[in-house]
DNA sequence: TCCGTAAATGTAATCGATTTCATTAAAATG
DNA sequence: CATTTTAATGAAATCGATTACATTTACGGA
């Protein structure tokens, strides 16, 4: 049906390593033949196949990114950031949603082994650093947003868990709150593990006893917010305020207060992680701890089409960036 | 690097014709060779290069979504039932992000003419109706979201813009607004002139005259509708209710609102459209208009692989979804 | 056991570009 | 103007799978 290279070439009277010539390099060609070339393309509504082109270079210009859930800011922000700079060097990216199961994240990965994509960014990826790493070692370019492994090839851009964590505890603490609530992700993800251990970092630097029954999972959503927060009040237990690994589990804190009458900040202080656009809307706003999102995404795309070119490049490999502990309404009440 | 098909064939001492077969039909071959095959294949870790797939047979497997803005709920979660509709029939989808330029739009649907997607779905797509048909007619397999464009080769899901551009206008009527705003987004786009006309009619229905300066353009951002309001305060002009045509606009309604010391609703009212996410968490909650996102994104691709695979289908190419007006807090203020 | 048929497997063509290498044409040099 | 050098072009190989067609093997019936 669409016209093929061959099908140019005899418009324009020339051979298909002088069309494919024309279209590349565009050095090695007579302005004459390139004219030629050219009208017969336009005429002709010529795209090379790509199927074909990426098969004879082993390349595609394609980047894959990998997100856990589309429908949650955080993720999207960073892929502006991928987005605009790869679009910059000619790459196109291209996203796919795992929706936070795993199972989804292991097969998009295949796009690296069958060649569908020259790289993968994954962001907050949930698979294993070893899984991960088993993958880099077999060659494949993959970039990770959010955490850090530890492995030669693969650039990483995160912020300090486990610093920010101590401020949010600090900030809590200060305002006079002496038990306060941990409301972990999927507590085998390393971002609810290290914000985990700032907490019990935190605790133990004031000298506060750990109560295990104020840790409850959720699973970085609003329902599961939600839920965990359902569990925690039908415990019974004593709490002034509640640290949510994320702004999504925040707003299910939000909604299980407000079904119960809590009052925040002034009953119950709530802290999120992540800026999420939505978090400064909230009533009251809710406190929360910003990184820089666009610029984690901009900042591993640019070393990691270094890296894929195998140019010459900074061999800085990882990228800690500064988060920022933004106090609003949500955790403005002082106890004491 | 990799290996190839041969790679396999040489291990299990077959030919590539048939480790192709084990691995395609899986019917035709002994299971005694299958099990050989299958053994080199894991040996090996054999992963099928894409590109030589797709380039002999003429397809990808690959559906790729346009949206205007990734960051805007509205998109995703449509995205989302895309996603999981066309995940469950084996097709990968690729989001790509076009972020309101047409010119990325434009550029993205070439992925149609260089085959690295087998159809592309536009969600509320900006460019022209004659411009899509014309990719339609050239045999390319596009569906569209949120807009009906006339082509028998296009399946189209979206609602009704005049029809609760209407209600929403009645809506206001009844709280006693005479002096409404409509805030449009980008004046050429047909979502904006559609809902415009549903106010223009509105207003007519109710004998109201139209004051032309009561329109405004956004450009379906948070920063347009913010701007937009500050051109119309400047103006000096008499209003008491907001129509904006997202919800997106909508919240910049709010922030100008809030820099002017105007309390909503009981000095301006506000309603936007889209429900998006972010808009029930807002104070006051903003009323909008609902749409079935997930189950149009749903709707649309199990329609569109039917006629990719140019199976019997069911005729069916328009589908007109339901939309609901959410009267909420935002517009809860009877002026009368 | 032998033969006919069906099932399994192999050989080679094919998809559509790029690219190496060979060839021809043009430009430069004396 | 002849010859060398360089630039432009073409012919054919190549990328790695699938698949049409050819061939071999297995099976069943007489």
């Amino acid at each position: 049906m669409d016209a093929k290279i061959v099908d140019v070439a005899a418009k324009a009277g020339v051979s298909p390593a002088t069309v494919s010539r024309v279209l590349n390099q565009a050095s090695g060609v007579t302005s004459k033949t390139r004219d030629k070339v050219m009208k017969a393309v336009d005429e002709l509504n010529y795209h090379p196949n790509a199927a074909a082109k990426n098969l004879r270079q082993q390349k595609t210009m394609n980047i894959g990114v990998i997100a856990q859930d589309i429908n949650n800011a955080y993720f999207t922000e960073i892929i502006k950031g991928i987005e605009n700079m790869a679009y910059a060097q000619k790459y196109r990216v291209f996203i796919c949603d795992a929706e936070n199961q795993s199972e989804k994240e292991r097969e998009y990965l295949t796009m690296l082994m069958d060649r569908t994509m020259d790289g993968v960014i994954m962001i907050a990826p949930q698979l294993s650093d070893e899984e991960i790493c088993e993958m880099a070692d077999k060659g494949y370019y993959i970039a990770v947003i959010g955490r850090n492994i530890e492995h030669p090839r693969i650039p990483c851009v995160y912020t300090d868990n486990v610093k920010f964590s101590r401020q949010v505890m600090e900030h809590l603490l200060s305002c006079g709150h002496r038990d306060i609530v941990f409301l972990n992700g999927y507590p085998e993800a390393v971002d609810s593990y290290e914000r985990l251990e700032g907490y019990l970092k935190a605790l133990k630097d004031n000298q506060i006893p750990f109560h295990p029954e104020l840790v409850e999972n959720g699973d970085f959503n609003e329902t599961g917010g939600y839920e965990a927060m359902k569990r925690l009040f039908a415990k019974n237990l004593h709490f002034t305020a509640v640290f949510a690994a994320n702004d999504e589990m925040a707003l299910g804190v939000y909604q299980a207060c407000a079904e119960r009458g809590i009052s925040i900040p002034s009953q119950l202080a709530v802290v999120g992680v992540d800026n999420n656009r939505i978090s400064k809307y909230v009533t009251p706003s809710l406190s929360t701890v910003n990184q820089p999102k666009y610029t984690m995404g901009a900042i591993i795309v640019e070393r990691f089409i270094d890296q894929m070119n195998e140019n010459q490049f900074e061999d800085k490999r990882v990228f800690v960036v500064d988060s920022e502990l933004l106090i609003r309404e949500s955790s403005n009440f002082n106890m004491k």
